[in-house]
DNA sequence: CCAAGTTATACTCGCTATGAGCATAAGGAG
DNA sequence: CTCCTTATGCTCATAGCGAGTATAACTTGG
């Protein structure tokens, strides 16, 4: 809606001749798929979809679209843009990007492998972020004590504390709980502490300790940090979680995919309760008995909530495990 | 945070021929001054501070802060991105334009009066959003009914009824709440029915009734909507208000610039236990004897809290009246 | 100095939302 | 038929929040 074009006027601007820069659009594109979050990438190495702002692209919007569903024949549904930045091309160039990076919504086909693009979990590039098996090992074996090692590599004492409540903030160290929308305050803790291979690039890593979760091309796991810390806070008040999920799904099925999300468990019954008295969903009629159980009834979401309180909440109760 | 720079490697899209674009910079700030919320504009007609994005600007939040300071000689303080956006130049120019808009909050300064920028109440430019004394008389007595109207204006019943619908939901009509956070919403409302100036644009106005509130150029009414919608929902659960406080007050003024921001008034005895048992502010120890009433304790701001919980909660109690 | 008016502050009340469990229902697998 | 697993229904206790009552502490006009 944001993207609507309105004719420009006179530039207010002072000067006109105003830098050619170039525009890149970025596209963090998820999907759910057997309770597990994944990310649609284009490349080996590990890179969102992305590409330049043309003439023919009707709006940013619309050009993100026609990339991802030209390298990846994958259309998209829900987009949201996450955020806009600039690098200067490292060469000290006479050329600045802009790189504009959206937030993607859509279902894993089940057809097509490519070798253009793929499917990876999330938590590949994010091991620390799934708490659903309990606080993973990784983060008090390995990144915890690095951390906090790195927060007191620092003589300025007032520094240090800051580093260390930082951390301890970030991560939930002390008593504090883990805050699972904080994935980017942790990506650049970590960045920071050059816990994370990206950091690193340029120096000297030889006879380095390998570094936790699989690394982007450039700053794309920045940018899939940023989405996904956007997709964990607004399943909380937006009802999004729908559109990652089949027209039919379980209850259960629609508590594993926000849980999958939020790398955190939920009270089964309060979850249930709060999709009911919500009037999220509605019941198709048929049941599923599938995983060994009672069947459970089917449900598809009321797409008239999306009319009558385009703003109003998808509550999530979160709970420890 | 996000603004830093991370060199980027080689680009992954597949073309690199990529369009040239220019690319702005706008800036929404914003001032609380005697419980009234400004706007800084510059020039005439009521327009936001712009310039280009150039070369010489270290990164985008830094560039925007060099044209605010250069066209209104006025130091920002917090900053945050808006939203991004693309207007092809109307002439089907060859050349496309990025806009990428700011929110900043500073406090105005008392002294220098300036041809070349000045402050004006937001309220100028949305009359309909100021709730504080009561629902604004405009809204039942010219915009209900011409939304109404509007809605009504249509042949498909399944069009008009979504009509209907998004303007009741949209302005609270019926039973529903008033939601001061719709500010964009409402605001895109009235430019699809023709009933603020900029959507006339171009169109025969002669004759036609006046619109409420001030119009500016281009799209800075919208985006300024944008910025106004912004900080009502952030100040419900981030500490930004006191960017706009001075460095010593009273609860009541913090209390009359929150409801100043959300147009609505707050239960005073709450606000106060809620910002107390959230440990924002610490007593200064002075007392306030102005206002005729007994005197006031005077607070600070805790700056600590910034680094205790970067992303904690400010709630606010919002009532109707 | 007193009365009235105004703002500051302290508490109390009642309801709702939400975190946690307990208990029962309804299938499938052996 | 028994055990296991998931689905569903309900209860309970509490924290948080919307509202309202009751004082306290000044200022200002007689």
């Amino acid at each position: 809606m944001q993207d609507t074009a309105i004719p420009a006027t006179k530039r207010t601007a002072m000067t006109n001749q105003s830098q050619a820069v170039s525009a890149d659009l970025i596209a963090v594109v998820i999907a759910v798929t057997n309770g597990e979050p994944r990310v649609l990438t284009i490349g080996k190495p590990g890179a969102l979809p992305s590409g330049p702002f043309e003439l023919g692209h009707r709006s940013l919007q619309s050009g993100l679209r026609a990339w991802v569903e030209r390298q990846t024949n994958h259309p998209l549904g829900y987009v949201e843009q996450l955020y806009t930045f600039a690098d200067r091309d490292r060469i000290g160039d006479e050329r600045v990007q802009i790189s504009i990076s959206y937030l993607g919504l859509t279902r894993e086909e089940q057809a097509e492998r490519s070798p253009t693009h793929g499917w990876h979990g999330w938590y590949d590039y994010f091991p620390w972020e799934d708490h659903r098996a309990g606080v993973p090992p990784i983060l008090p074996d390995i990144l915890t004590p690095r951390l906090l090692a790195w927060a007191d590599d620092v003589e300025d004492p007032s520094m240090r504390r800051d580093r260390r409540q930082r951390v301890a903030y970030a991560f939930g160290l002390d008593d504090r709980d883990w805050n699972e929308e904080l994935v980017l305050q942790r990506y650049e803790l970590l960045y920071e502490a050059a816990l994370v291979a990206e950091a690193a690039r340029g120096r000297d890593t030889s006879g380095a300790p390998a570094l936790p979760g699989r690394p982007m091309i450039a700053d794309h796991r920045r940018i899939l940090a940023t989405g996904i810390a956007r997709l964990r806070t607004k399943i909380k008040y937006r009802p999004v979680v729908f559109e990652l999920m089949p027209p039919a799904f379980t209850l259960l099925q629609l508590q594993r995919t926000v849980e999958a999300l939020a790398g955190r468990l939920v009270h089964k019954q309060n979850f249930r309760r709060l999709i009911e008295q919500q009037d999220l969903v509605e019941e198709t009629g048929e049941t599923m008995s599938d995983t060994g159980g009672r069947p459970a009834k089917r449900f598809r979401f009321r797409q008239a909530v999306l009319a009558e309180r385009a703003v109003a909440g998808t509550k999530l109760p979160l709970t420890r495990a």
